[in-house]
DNA sequence: TATTGTTATACTCTATAACTATA
DNA sequence: TATAGTTATAGAGTATAACAATA
């Protein structure tokens, strides 16, 4: 027992930061791992997921919407271009740009991608009850929306600091 | 609208594991630059925080305690030494080992430490209520327990693969 | 002059492997 | 033969800077 007063006693494990950055990491690996049966990253369907609502986007327009660096852009798109996921066209307005389009098999992908991450999800929460889930979820929606955070851009995803 | 029903909508931010990624980045990197004033990141508070509790640990001790491979805790006790934070003496079993004791700069970083991490998870936390916080907390301590971590791992703390 | 996409380079962090001295 | 600590090397990922084409 500590009787000094002085003794510090910090318990990681009481700490949401350490918490937070520790399951973070996990989830980020655990959710990979699942995808490499589609032979994919988080990264790209992170892209995907955004061209899904916003089909033709410009690269840099992905870049703003997810805070992915232009630079990390180009891998991204490269490897779902050749993979015949999303095509890059001409953009209608800018002939700086390209339009980025998903083609049919991507589309799939991302239909294929949502169930590996449902899967995911159900068995990462299995100790928490339907009402608990949503509550955290709710929370973590909270967190991110006080901190200023773009849903999207996270480690492993490249993200972007300033320039 | 979609008509269609094989149009996907992943929405990032509704899903758990995008967001904890997201948050576990932003976490690290904020107490990270909050702690940049004391000279020292969050695997140096990691390492702190178990010796305060068993002080005279082998390195591989702090290892197997933090997840944090061998060869990464050399630097951290490198550098916390360094700064007379922590000192390497004779191991009393095992003569191969060192047995790292805290010194008394470190007993006074670590309660410095702890007055950052306090303080900036208050800030993190400011759109919760307390109760909230206290249920936040436990969720994600029984993410944690339930996926089989060991607390004080993470990333930009050298977790530790399968050798 | 600023922006879009691209490429090259350097830097950080980590993974792997080896080595020594002990057990 | 295995373990504790250390060191070296290489690999992955990222930051920085530059470039050509276009605005």
């Amino acid at each position: 027992m500590d009787t000094t007063g002085d003794h510090a006693h910090l318990r990681l494990d009481e700490h949401p930061t350490f918490l937070l950055a520790q399951l973070g990491v996990h989830t980020t690996e655990r959710f990979s791992a699942a995808l490499a049966s589609l032979g994919i990253q988080p990264r790209h369907v992170a892209v995907l997921s955004v061209l899904s609502d916003s089909d033709g986007l410009s690269q840099q327009q992905l870049c703003d919407s997810l805070h992915i660096h232009r630079n990390v852009m180009v891998g991204i798109v490269d490897e779902l271009e050749r993979r015949e996921f999303v095509e890059r066209r001409k953009h209608p307005a800018n002939r700086r740009a390209y339009a980025v389009h998903v083609l049919p098999a991507g589309k799939r992908l991302l239909v294929e991608a949502e169930r590996v991450l449902d899967g995911y999800e159900a068995e990462f929460t299995s100790s928490l009850q339907p009402d608990e889930r949503r509550e955290f979820l709710a929370l973590l929606q909270r967190l991110a929306v006080n901190g200023g955070l773009h849903v999207g851009a996270h480690y492993g995803c490249g993200a972007d600091p300033v320039e």
